[in-house]
DNA sequence: CGCCGTGTTGATCTCACTCAAGTGCGGTGG
DNA sequence: CCACCGCACTTGAGTGAGATCAACACGGCG
């Protein structure tokens, strides 16, 4: 699980939109992390805590959820192999959701302090990881949308699109295959619906011929069937890499 | 409108959360701007554009939007006075949603240049734009929530909580009340749900005796009740200040 | 072996949507 | 000064997507 190489997937993404001088690189190579695994639905991070550290995604999944009152959780992000899912608490004071294990996930702590330090000596490392709350601010906002505006069926294949571009990035998605060790629940949770809906609407897509998913392992079947049906416009993954700032 | 000083009310925002030294302050207010004025519905920034310079709302609302095939646009978000609504074109080469004026809107257009030569210079100013863009991404999680996981009147509810702490903020919702110059078809679509439902849940929200609210105006009547409906928790504007409320 | 978590199915209910029509107000032009 | 227009708001009726409740099937595990 790239533990030999643990900042491989981080960098391969944060170098798809701007190249980092080879200094920059070595520096963030060197940050000290602190290897954990945790098991499925074990909480990384709670609601509320004020952290030291931000925690980095090695192998399997993280994803950031937060309840009210009366109803069931919501998810609001997935976090996949070279995310850092607590960017958020390197500058602001409390954490504003629970980040919880998907399935089996290792991750890497990094102290914020050696981060502070690192990023106040390299502009464009600073950028990067800037560039990189911007994205996952972009991923909010089309959650938004999904949610707002789609109905049942677009939201989990819009889901389902924007995992599998998400896992290509980092090498994850190949042949349009995946593993997710999430439940029909899970889904639901993501999605805003009930999880006996989700089955339904699973089994859907299933007999549309759109997906083989047998839980745990997702295959597409027609991607650009999905994608229509899903509105998917990968556009704001910033997956062209034909930006040149 | 603040004409006189453009930079007052994010300035106000931007040392809640840590204290400014003076040079960066002055390298803030120093930084040139254009003001530009926009009537109900203008299109300030379009999807997709590749912008070279930042806005500052300075009076007014700005909202930005994105639509999908079928459906209705969705809201993803408002912008209220001292708010910089683009800070992801900073970054980001393209601006994925619309940004548009909710009403007659002031705002001030700063050029990338110069901010991005003011943030190399001050690590102060860096952090606390950075930190901008989380607090802003933490209000996104929190919308996603809202849309995902309450009914219409909980939704509504909850938008005005949040407009009235925001306001609050930057001094412009005294007594509980403010004015917005939104429509019902907006309210709907920051709600993601239709036009007539969310007139017949506004009406709901008169006659429960929580707002009076004759579209363009509102007043929160009884806040608690309120807060209470929308299971509104302030923690994620990191207003720490609950006193004011 | 029995239990529990996950997935599946059916029946019923309800919140919110759509369609359609009507009201009221502010602005514009005759 | 009034008639008209257009936009925002309001109301009613019928429909539908998705929720809830309740079983049941299946497989892995203690």
């Amino acid at each position: 699980m790239e533990i030999g190489r643990p900042y491989s997937r981080l960098l391969l993404r944060l170098e798809r939109l701007n190249a980092l001088s080879l200094d920059d690189k070595q520096r963030l190579i060197d940050l000290p992390l602190k290897i954990a695994n945790y098991s499925a639905d074990a909480e990384v991070v709670s609601h509320g805590d004020s952290s030291s550290r931000c925690t980095l995604v090695l192998g399997g999944f993280l994803y950031s959820h937060k309840s009210i009152a009366t109803s069931r959780r919501q998810i609001t992000s997935f976090f996949v192999p070279g995310d850092v899912a607590d960017l958020s608490s390197f500058y602001l004071s409390k954490v504003e959701h629970g980040i919880s294990a998907l399935g089996p996930t290792v991750v890497a702590f990094v102290p914020h302090s050696s981060l502070t330090e690192v990023l106040d000596r390299s502009p464009g490392l600073a950028r990067a990881f800037w560039r990189e709350t911007l994205m996952q601010a972009a991923i909010s906002q089309e959650w938004i949308v999904n949610l707002g505006r789609r109905d049942a069926i677009a939201r989990i294949a819009h889901i389902l699109c924007e995992l599998t571009a998400r896992l290509q990035m980092v090498g994850l998605a190949r042949d349009l295959a995946f593993s997710v060790p999430w439940t029909q629940m899970d889904v639901a949770d993501a999605s805003g619906i009930s999880q006996v809906h989700a089955n339904r609407v699973i089994q859907e897509l299933r007999q549309l011929g759109l997906v083989e998913w047998d839980s745990k392992h997702v295959r597409i079947k027609d991607w650009d069937s999905l994608v229509r049906l899903a509105s998917f416009d990968s556009d704001y993954l910033q997956s062209s890499v034909e930006a040149d700032l």
